[in-house]
DNA sequence: TACCAGGTAAAAA
DNA sequence: TTTTTACATGGT
């Protein structure tokens, strides 16, 4: 299967910052696994084209539907996703210009379910992003479905079935168990339409989410960017925002969720796309240049 | 050892 | 209504 993306876009360089904490759901070289007409399914992607932007992939078993596969592909990839007018509003500014240059065509990965997004986003409440990546790998190897070498993320009615001691022994708090099963039942009885997420503004859905028990301001944001492409919503509370915000556009002080969301004003519609390219490049600078290409 | 890490809900004040 | 506390793992 052939996928055609808006070019500028780097295959690798996009699918280092998605992979990185994916654990055995996903590899460094461009594979992953997921649920898909009820079936484990590996996918392999490689880029074989920079203009015009071709990925290439393999999916193990094939799609029947190859069409709504290819567009969930799609939306994985964020191959829709133009960055030239977002690049030429950046490179006005001599902080960002630098790093918008040195990030050509990098894309936000999203995970490949709505639902695996909304474990990730539990898990990462609070504790740090190594502690929250254990904790899914046990969870995954308990509860996951083996695709290849890889493991699909359980599905809403894989958690909703369990107990929540279950997912307590894979590292959660009694809390977050408690949320996740909560949330699992509610998409797999169907009282929680995710497909209509797609299409609502982002304060409208941001409030929605918010009225799910274990959902706050965080989780529910960093949803919408991470696993929804919203390009505009940044989660100003997040520890690792304010700290790259602060370090790229406010001179390295302490800031508050407000200061955040100042500073990142000018840089509307794109200011979640601005705040990953930042994430992004400061990555990167800390790990080095040579490694990111 | 203690404390912090890409928060949240519930208890206490 | 606002403030404080418990919670899970992993790194320092």
């Amino acid at each position: 299967m052939r996928i055609v993306c808006e070019s500028p876009y780097d295959f690798r360089l996009s699918w280092r910052m998605f992979s990185e904490f994916a654990g055995k759901n996903a590899t460094r070289e461009g594979s992953l696994a997921l649920w898909w007409e009820d079936r484990p399914t590996s996918v392999f992607l490689k880029q074989t084209a920079r203009e015009p932007a071709v990925v290439e992939l393999i999916a193990d078993p094939m799609p029947r539907q190859t069409r709504l596969f290819q567009q969930r592909m799609r939306a994985v990839l964020g191959a829709d996703l133009q960055l030239e007018t977002f690049y030429r509003r950046l490179r006005r500014d001599k902080t960002l210009r630098p790093v918008v240059n040195a990030l050509v065509g990098l894309k936000p990965v999203r995970p490949p379910d709505i639902f695996q997004m909304i474990l990730i986003a539990v898990s990462e409440q609070q504790i740090s992003m190594r502690a929250a990546q254990g904790i899914r790998e046990r969870i995954l190897s308990s509860f996951g479905a083996p695709a290849g070498r890889l493991i699909a993320y359980p599905r809403p009615q894989d958690i909703a079935s369990l107990g929540v001691d279950e997912l307590r022994r894979c590292g959660l708090s009694q809390r977050k168990a408690e949320y996740l099963i909560a949330l699992a039942g509610g998409i797999a009885a169907g009282d929680i339409d995710t497909e209509s997420w797609e299409h609502m503004p982002d304060g409208e859905l941001t409030d929605l989410l918010r009225g799910y028990r274990g959902v706050g301001e965080w989780t529910a944001e960093y949803i919408l960017v991470r696993g929804l492409g919203r390009e505009d919503v940044v989660p100003s509370t997040d520890l690792g925002v304010r700290r790259v915000v602060s370090h790229y556009l406010g001179g390295g002080r302490e800031l508050s969720a407000s200061d955040v969301r100042e500073l990142l004003e000018p840089w509307a519609p794109w200011r979640g796309l601005t705040v990953f390219y930042l994430l992004a490049h400061y990555r990167m600078t800390q790990m080095g240049l040579d490694q990111a290409q």
